[in-house]
DNA sequence: TCGATCATGTAACAGGTTACATGATTTT
DNA sequence: AAAATCATGTAACCTGTTACATGATCGA
């Protein structure tokens, strides 16, 4: 049910195609709501045919044409209500986790490994949402609501990464120990 | 596939029944690994069939005999190549960041409470790790690196919840300069 | 010339949620 | 007297993943 609900506040910004939405999940939305081309074709047909959304067709040569979508006021009452109304948590699934919870079995040299592809994610992660930040955040002018809640969304990314790192860190000091023997 | 091995990890631990799973996974597993009791019995149930676990049923009175199971060699094989095969970073799906980014429509009274309730229920696991931590892993003498390692799966949970609130601080900070008409 | 980018989709399958079902015992 | 706990499951449904499909253009 929230996907449709993270595609409309994706349209609530600006009409779209599916390609272009399915670039922006995997950019600025990475930390908010993740979500296949598949997905969001398949959406967007229910979107429309329910009558959240129109759809402009944009022939081109040699490619299939675009379609870009924009949210209706039907569409932005529906989004409305449901930012409105709360929701549950979602819940915890990290098989990083799981491993270590069965550490007894687990090979250090190909966790060590593991860890290091795992850092290298999350910094470049982290990089990119202060990037972002520091193109879009920054400006000393009092920013409109709208741009502030969008900010404090990538705070929310900012301080997760930064979060995870530090937990990396206590894990492969962890590791350096084992390997030392201590 | 990744539900079996988060099985499999808590049965390396000592034998138990879906119930007990289903218990662990809300208690001490809730930052790893989260399961319904309906996922729980069918996956046993496979297990079961596929021979990675065994189990001994436990008649009782008043109530459905007690299914008791216990890891095998075959389903600590699995598990052992399972944990030492690198697998790619779970996917980021938040409805309350979707809200923020559709920051221009929040009722911000409603938000408010939405991110009390947050507050609360963070606190709360907060409080609850910290005490799984007091309680069994601040012994001054040295732990097997089986303890050690389940340590730090518990760091990530502690760590994220620290992380959770002060990001909330943020958000509850600026909600407060929006009502002052900052 | 090979892979990436642009641009859309269908279909089968796996994983997860919600609703339903039973029933004794213990706690409030 | 009602609600929570113990203890197991089935079934329908919704969501998400993986595999398959097409085809032009552009940069290395």
């Amino acid at each position: 049910m929230a996907l449709r609900f993270a595609l409309l506040a994706a349209l609530y910004e600006e009409p779209l195609t599916g390609y272009d939405l399915t670039l922006k999940f995997k950019t600025r939305l990475a930390n908010v709501w993740n979500a296949s081309h598949q997905q969001i074709y398949k959406e967007l047909g229910k979107l429309h045919e329910e009558g959240l959304v129109s759809v402009e067709d944009i022939p081109q040569q040699g490619k299939p044409d675009k379609r870009l979508y924009r949210i209706n006021e039907t569409g932005e009452a529906a989004l409305s209500d449901w930012v409105n109304t709360a929701h549950n948590r979602p819940p915890t699934r990290d098989p990083l986790l799981v491993k270590l919870f069965a550490g007894g079995l687990l090979d250090r040299d190909k966790l060590a490994h593991e860890l290091a592809d795992t850092r290298q994610i999350w910094r470049e992660q982290l990089a990119y949402y202060r990037s972002v930040e520091a193109q879009y955040f920054t400006s000393r002018a009092e920013m409109p609501a709208h741009f502030r809640f969008q900010h404090l969304a990538l705070r929310r990314g900012i301080l997760g990464m930064e979060s995870n790192l530090q937990w990396l860190g206590e894990v492969e000091a962890m590791l350096a120990d084992l390997a030392a023997g201590v």
